[in-house]
DNA sequence: ATAAAAACTGGACGGCTGTACAATTTTTTA
DNA sequence: TAAAAAATTGTACAGCCGTCCAGTTTTTAT
């Protein structure tokens, strides 16, 4: 009645054990690449970059990923997990266009002043997905959610999602990463100006 | 009288020949250089690539240029003075909202039709200077051009130029960039609905 | 015409990169 | 506890890249 059986399902089991520890361990190296990812960028980012920045051996960022292609785009997964996250949670609180307007510029500011590193190697990745192909699935994917996010700001906002959303995305991006690229300059601005800056695009739409 | 004047201006008139002749040499290589970087980019092309491309030595490119940096912030000059010049001649006859608007909007649509690989070179670059500070100046002096063609296009419409302009500049070039970015992809977006878009956007603030 | 200067060539060199793998250590299983 | 599996290390390798340079050809000057 069992043998067979039960010794299938405890393979299993160890086997699922075995994925969930190996994607933790992968979770935790692709960490560790983003950082070295956010100083470096993705064109002088080595290998021994990343095996150095995160105490690991270079064989091991070989041993879980198949290259480094795969790696790349697994932390650019990971990134858009965390960011996509934030974002829905700031909105989550929010109903009618003031409120709205008021939670998006909080969250798009605090992201910029805290997270432009990040921000910075989000671009760049986005940026070689036009000459490398294999980025262009995982750069859509994050790119369709956060237009999500802007559709999401409407509906809270109480106003029906326009076929032309998208477009109110790429405005909306435009003016955060001019505002990232000066931020990361010699003359950022105060907290106060950044918000008068997003309150101004924000109020063209919601 | 002479003797030594005579001298002096002769040498002086056969060097200005030389670096003449030197720079029009220079252009010619960065032309070439555009052709390749457009197609591999900025991280994926070598100066073998670039050597390749234009039949040219390896050799020659060091000898006009200190390095690959040089050549390549070479290059990004020469494709601002093509696209600033292009649109400053498209606004030069316009007068009014209206002509300005359909103006800018037919010079947008047909940039991005016709030069779609060059601007993703310039994107590419733009985000270059992020991680690679020697690009900065050039970048910076770019971008500063485009920002005074949006003033330009303001004048021209009969408004005074705001203080917050670049702003203006940021959410056109977030729009243009989207629309650049799919006009790439497999759906193609028609010459009509390009201008659309671009009608709309400039229709807020001019 | 001849000597000097500039333009140009092709290859060599050292360094770095992604990848692969044999050897070792740690963990798990029975 | 002993054997098997997984994890981890360090190194080796093949290839590519930017840079440099000795030598050759072409142009310029007198």
């Amino acid at each position: 009645m069992n043998g067979m059986n039960e010794m299938s399902t405890k393979l299993k089991a160890r086997a699922d054990r075995m994925t969930s520890k190996r994607d933790a361990k992968k979770r935790q190296i692709a960490q560790s690449a983003i950082d070295a990812l956010k100083h470096l960028g993705y064109a002088n980012t080595t290998l021994r970059d990343i095996a150095a920045h995160s105490d690991l051996s270079l064989g091991m960022l070989h041993y879980y990923f198949e290259d480094r292609g795969t790696l790349i785009i697994y932390c650019v997964g990971i990134y858009k997990e965390a960011f996509v996250h934030d974002f829905r949670t700031a909105l989550n609180d929010a109903s009618g266009p003031e409120q709205v307007i008021e939670a998006f510029t909080q969250a798009l500011v605090a992201s910029i002043i805290d997270d432009d590193m990040t921000h910075r190697l989000w671009y760049d990745i986005r940026n070689q997905a036009f000459f490398d192909a294999t980025f262009r699935p995982v750069v859509d994917e994050i790119e369709t959610a956060l237009i999500d996010i802007v559709s999401l700001a409407l509906t809270k906002a109480g106003h029906a999602v326009p076929p032309n959303v998208a477009y109110h995305y790429a405005l909306l991006d435009g003016a955060f990463r001019y505002a990232m690229q000066h931020q990361m300059g010699d003359t950022p601005k105060t907290r106060g100006e950044l918000e008068d800056v997003f309150r101004r695009v924000l109020t063209q739409f919601l």
